[in-house]
DNA sequence: GCAAAAGTGTTAGAATTACACCCATGC
DNA sequence: GCATGGGTGTAATTCTAACACTTTTGC
């Protein structure tokens, strides 16, 4: 093996979730230079003996306190531009993880100064992020929107037992759009997989109860639920 | 900062064409240890000023002589699992390009032995790859296949000039599915921006003689072209 | 003329859309 | 009772699937 030229290897994570019925993205206060001060993917180096998704989930359980098994964690891209990080070469692998609104808004052990920004003010002017990482967020809720298309993905926003408007209110937060309460119900409910009916019914929005349900199994949606 | 690991970055290509009705990937001989002899994904190491996409596009033209401009080439997926490559830790950022089947199959310069081979082999028992180079073909094809239902990327597997009948063999040999020439044609001739009609035509296949269209410009495909 | 492939027409079914309307609760 | 949201019915429209049929070439 002739020599090469080696490199810093980090994953950073895009975490969504929908609070107050808009997308929001969990970002980190920069304690350190570069970028002291400004907000920032949470992340952080590969282990020697660690892979990239176990990277991923690990950087995760820090910040949220949340085990793998309960949130959609999947590799988005990989950014590696020469310049991206000004104290070296230093390619990041990024992760989309979709959450449901955590009650306890970030349990993170090492994120002193972490909290959830709607991503309409950071792929705005609102929000200034360190390094390459607006882009990287806008490749996220891009994965996100088109994700919620052809699979109940939709569902990995909503607690473990959710009502179809809630879901639907995940929809419209998530594509910035209305959409039809009686055929979005009919469209969950009538496509085997999507979601499982419980026994269990809520009042919790007001009006007539509604029935509560569970995810699914089905991975892909057939046919898609296109944005309108 | 820190100290931190370091890694070797490389890009591996898989470069799929449509060869004689098969779904075909280039994949080149190992002179050297680890898995000597063994065939495996084109690729190589980043260099120290080059970005991502700017090491696939030019393994891609040390192996086909293309430029950049004339394939699609995307990222796919990145591997980086600790024990992926014997001779230490080793982080590749696959790309995905597709190319027309080419006049001189392989005009490579440092490939004295490279070749083309049908998918179906490659990912079933008659071919063994190094690495974890079969998982990476196998992303690479199911990518490949998705895109052809929601995007015209079918027809950068062909020339510059094809007939419609052309593209359906090309959907046909990357879903290992048939389709209905006529409905196929309808719905290729249909959409916006797929295709555009040139002034030529062709017997090139017998029968009667057929337009030659080009790509349009159209990136999306809506509604999609699912498969059977 | 005949074979072969290109391209058009037509019809039945499936899915989406846009609403009207009824249901079951809290107050 | 009445407001509020949950859920079903139904018709117009669009998209797909299946296949009969016509067109234009080579031989």
């Amino acid at each position: 093996m002739p020599s090469f030229p080696t490199y810093a290897v980090t994953v950073d994570l895009v975490v969504l979730t929908v609070r107050d019925g808009a997308l929001a993205a969990l970002l980190v206060r920069r304690a350190a230079a570069p970028y002291r001060g400004r907000w920032a993917l949470p992340g952080g180096f590969v282990l020697p003996d660690e892979d990239l998704a176990g990277a991923a989930a690990r950087e995760l359980a820090e910040e949220t306190g949340l085990v793998p098994d309960a949130v959609h964690l999947e590799q988005l891209r990989t950014y590696g531009a020469p310049k991206r990080d000004p104290r070296g070469r230093v390619v990041t692998v990024a992760y989309l993880a979709l959450l449901p609104d955590l009650p306890a808004p970030v349990a993170g052990t090492d994120a002193a100064a972490a909290r959830w920004w709607p991503v309409e003010g950071v792929l705005g002017e609102s929000v200034r992020l360190a390094f390459d990482h607006e882009r990287i967020v806008g490749d996220g809720v891009e994965r996100a929107r088109a994700k919620l298309e052809y699979t109940p993905l939709g569902a990995a926003f909503c607690p473990a037992e959710f009502t179809i408007a809630e879901l639907r209110q995940i929809y419209e937060a998530v594509w910035g759009t209305t959409l039809d309460p009686r055929n979005f119900h009919r469209k969950v409910t009538g496509t085997p997989g999507f979601v499982v009916e419980t026994a269990g019914s809520t009042t919790r929005n007001g009006g007539r109860p509604a029935r509560l349900y569970r995810r699914g199994e089905a991975t892909l949606l057939h046919p898609a639920m296109l944005r309108p």
